[in-house]
Order: structure tokens, then C-alpha cells, then sequence
DNA sequence: TTACTATGTGTAGAGAGGCTATGCATTATG
DNA sequence: CATAATGCATAGCCTCTCTACACATAGTAA
């Protein structure tokens, strides 16, 4: 069944809008970030990322600017804008919300 | 009803198998079950219902039968087979791994 | 009677979003 | 010199949920 780099519909924005609340990083840093703090449990895929964020800039929740890391590379590195950190909020209220009552029904 | 209760995608198979662990029920009567013990959250569709339990009977996760129920009405009451049992303990585990895994990227 | 609500099953079509597979380019490592 | 790691991106597929219907019966209110 589900492999374990399934995503759930719908949480992939959540994660990557919290992920850069931190602080901004490129996309390829946010895949790697979200592993590392999900315990290697979410394996979020280039081909879901990349899309994801161009839905989010496209939305005006985040904004991209090029520019060149410490290795001398040059990467597409994205922050949040205000309307992202809203968003964020909305979405974390959301998400308690659902997890609660899936979990009411799963111990009723 | 205010809230569009937009389900995430992949749980709803799960609130359906834990539904039916309880007793066998009919598709409308499980719509009612899972808004009653989500507290109202959780709105499953009709549209989304039947379909999935279609898709359930066809996996060989329950079955079904009609039946006349109390108020003189025929419908299709669902079981859940053995096959759909050990399903619904996988998704639970399943489940507890990705919301901890969720959780952890947002508490990060 | 008429009409509306609740109960009950079902499908068609659309939309969303995550996945695989692929392509390209650069740097580091064996 | 080949391969892995870094980095961005898109096309097409696939699955699932939603809206909007269609149909049928029973009970209740006007």
C-alpha cells in the first residue's frame, strides 16, 4: 500500500510554509529540511515540491529570488511574505482541527 | 452545515473500515456515524461515500448485502471482512507514524 | 393534496495535487 | 573518468474527493 514518500493531499503546503517560516532556503534545502525534521518519515519527491512551490508563489504566499550559496552555486531561494505566515497560521488551525475529530473517530 | 469539511485525501477509507469495525452498517447510516463521533467536523459526502465503498467491496476489504432495516427500507449493509481488519490496523499504524511525522516538522 | 424533508443508493465530470520519469547543468568524490 | 550529490523544472499519470445530478420511498406539515 502506501509507500512511505506519500504525502496526504494537502499537507505539502503546510509543510513547506512552515519550513521557510524559519527562516528562507531553496527548494532543494526545504526537501532535505522536512526530512531531516520529520525523522526521515516524509520524503517529499522534487517532481510534488517544485510544482508546490510554484503554486505558493503563484498565490502570493511566497517570493523567490536567485541567488548564490556558499558552495557557489546558484539556487532559487524562497521566503515568506506576509500573507504566507497568515496562511500558515490558518492552515495550522485547520490541520488541529481535522486531526482532532479523525482522531475521535478512531477511538470511538 | 457551515464548514465544507474537505476531507484529506487517503483518509477516508480509514474512517470508513474503523466505522464498520463497530457493527455492520449501511453507506448512509456510516455518513451519520462518522459526522456523530467526528463531533461535526467531519461531513463525508454522498459522492465520495458510495464510491469508496465500491472500491473497498472490490479491494475485498467488507462486503455487502441488503437487508430491510427497522423502518421497513431496503439498503445495502456493509461488513467488514477479515482482509479489511488487518487493512485497518495497518492504516492505523500507518497513520500514527505520518501525523507524529507532521507534528514534529511543525513543532520544529 | 401538495410539498417538503429525511432516508437511501448511485453515477458523471471536474479539479486538485502528489507521483514517476525524464531532462538538463554543475560540483565533489572515488 | 564515472558516479553521486546538488539544484531546478516539466509532462503525463493516477487517485481521490467534490459538486451536481438522478432516482425512489416514507413521514410530516401546510
Amino acid at each position: 500500500m502506501a509507500k512511505k514518500s506519500e504525502l496526504l493531499q494537502g499537507t505539502l503546503d503546510l509543510l513547506v510554509l512552515k519550513t521557510l517560516r524559519q527562516e528562507p532556503a531553496h527548494g532543494y534545502a526545504i526537501a532535505q529540511k522536512i526530512l531531516v525534521s520529520s525523522r526521515k518519515v516524509l520524503d517529499v519527491q522534487q517532481g510534488s515540491l517544485y510544482p508546490a512551490l510554484h503554486r505558493l508563489e503563484k498565490k502570493g504566499l511566497i517570493e523567490s529570488e536567485w541567488r548564490e550559496g556558499d558552495n557557489g552555486r546558484m539556487a532559487k531561494v524562497y521566503s515568506l511574505k506576509k500573507a504566507g505566515k497568515k496562511q500558515l497560521e490558518e492552515e495550522m488551525e485547520e490541520w488541529s482541527r481535522y486531526i482532532a475529530a479523525i482522531q475521535w473517530v478512531l477511538e470511538a
